[in-house]
DNA sequence: CGTCTATTTGAATGTACTCAAAAGCGGTGG
DNA sequence: CCACCGCTTTTGAGTACATTCAAATAGACG
C-alpha cells in the first residue's frame, strides 16, 4: 500500500522508521472509478493526492466549453490542484480519473502536523512545488517554441507510458491541438519512418 | 533606497526594525545600463534580485536562434532566473536590462542566514514561489484557450504600465507573436473601437 | 450484436507567419 | 540644430499550418 509513495518520497528526503510510521498513519484512502470527480471546478482543493494506480487528468474549460488539459497524473505522480491547494481558493480546473484509480490522501491540515513533527517534509513539498514550477515554465517555452509535431515527438520521449496509455484525444488537448490535427501529426510521423 | 522593497515584503510578512535593519545590511547594490545582462543563459543564477528602478527581459532563445520573452521586471518586481536559482543548474535563459535599472541583490548564501534567523523570510520566498507558480498555470491556460488578440488585451488589462513602457517588438515576443501580427492585432482594436 | 465513442480522412477556411518594403522615431555626431 | 543612421512599427502579398465541419471507419464496452 505505501511502497509506491515512500519510494517516491525517499526521492527527496530520508525518513526514520518512525518517521514513516507516523506519516502513513496520516493517510487515507480514496478510490475512484472512470469518469468520477475528484476535484470540480468551484471547489476549494483541501488535499493532496498522491496516485498509488489508474490514471486522471486536470483539465480547464475556457469560455467557449472547451477542455484544455493540464496535467496527467499515473502512479506515482500526485494529484489535484496545486493552485488551489496552495491559495485555498475555489479551483479553476477539474480533475477526473480516466481510469479506475487508486489514491493516498494527505489532508491539507494533516499535512500541517505532519510539517510540525517531521520538518523536512516541509523541503519535500518545497520540492515538488518547486518541480512543478519548473515544469510549468519548460511548457510555456514549448508551447511558444515548438510546432505541434515537436511537443508531439517531445511528449512521447518524455511520457511514453502516457503516450501508450491515454486516449489520444486527451493528448491533443494537452499539447493545445484538435484530435484531427494530432491524427494527422502522427500518420506524417509514421510515413517519414516508412 | 529600502522603501519598495520593504513595502513589498510587507504585503506577505511583517517585519519588526531589528529584523529590517538586519535584513537592509544583507542586501547589495546593483546597476545596469541598458542592454547590460543580469543572466546570461549558461550561468547558475546564485542571487535574487529586486528591481528598484528600470525594466529588465528575461528571455529564453530557442534552437533557430528565435528569443521568447518570459517574464519583465519593473520596479517592485523581482528578476532572475527563479529555476535556475532554485535548482543552481545552469540558466536556460538570459536576463538583460531595457532601460538603465537599478537592482537590489540578496545572494543565495546571504538568504541562507536570513532564513536562519528569521524564519518567516522562508514564507517569503514560498509565497513568491507560489505566486511565480500560479502565473505560470495560469498563462498555460491563456496560451490554450485564448486567441493572439485575446491574450494582448489581458496583458493590457493586467499590466497597463508595461503596454505604456515597453517597446512593442518585446510584447509581441512575450504574447508568442510576431511583431507584426501585434502591429495588425492592434490596428483591428483600434479600429473596432472607431 | 449493437451502440457509443474515438480516430481517421477530406475539403474548405482562417489565423498567424514569412518575406519584402516603406514609414516613423530616436539618438548621435557633425 | 539638423541630417543621418539604426531600429521599430506598419503595410502588403503570398504561404503554411492548424482549425472547422462533415462523414466514414474503427474500436471498446455493455
Amino acid at each position: 500500500m505505501y511502497e509506491l509513495i515512500l519510494k517516491n518520497i525517499s526521492r527527496f528526503v530520508t525518513l526514520t522508521p518512525e518517521e514513516i510510521q507516523y506519516f502513513t498513519s496520516t493517510l487515507k484512502e480514496k478510490k475512484l472509478k472512470k469518469r468520477q470527480f475528484l476535484v470540480q471546478e468551484g471547489d476549494v482543493c483541501r488535499s493532496t493526492y498522491f496516485v498509488n494506480k489508474g490514471c486522471l487528468r486536470s483539465y480547464y474549460t475556457d469560455k467557449d466549453g472547451v477542455e484544455h488539459n493540464i496535467q496527467f497524473s499515473i502512479e506515482d505522480w500526485w494529484a489535484g490542484d496545486m493552485a488551489s491547494f496552495i491559495t485555498q481558493k475555489p479551483s479553476k480546473i477539474s480533475v477526473i480519473a480516466l481510469e479506475d484509480s487508486d489514491l493516498l490522501v494527505l489532508d491539507r491540515q494533516v499535512q500541517e502536523d505532519v510539517f510540525a513533527k517531521i520538518p523536512k517534509f516541509e523541503r519535500f513539498f518545497r520540492n515538488l512545488l518547486q518541480n512543478a514550477f519548473v515544469s510549468a515554465q519548460e511548457r510555456i517555452l514549448a508551447n511558444l517554441s515548438e510546432t505541434a509535431e515537436e511537443r508531439y515527438l517531445n511528449f512521447r520521449k518524455k511520457y511514453p507510458e502516457m503516450d501508450r496509455r491515454l486516449p489520444q484525444n486527451q493528448i491533443a488537448s494537452f499539447l493545445g491541438v484538435t484530435p484531427e490535427s494530432l491524427s494527422r501529426i502522427r500518420r506524417a510521423i509514421s510515413e517519414k519512418r516508412g
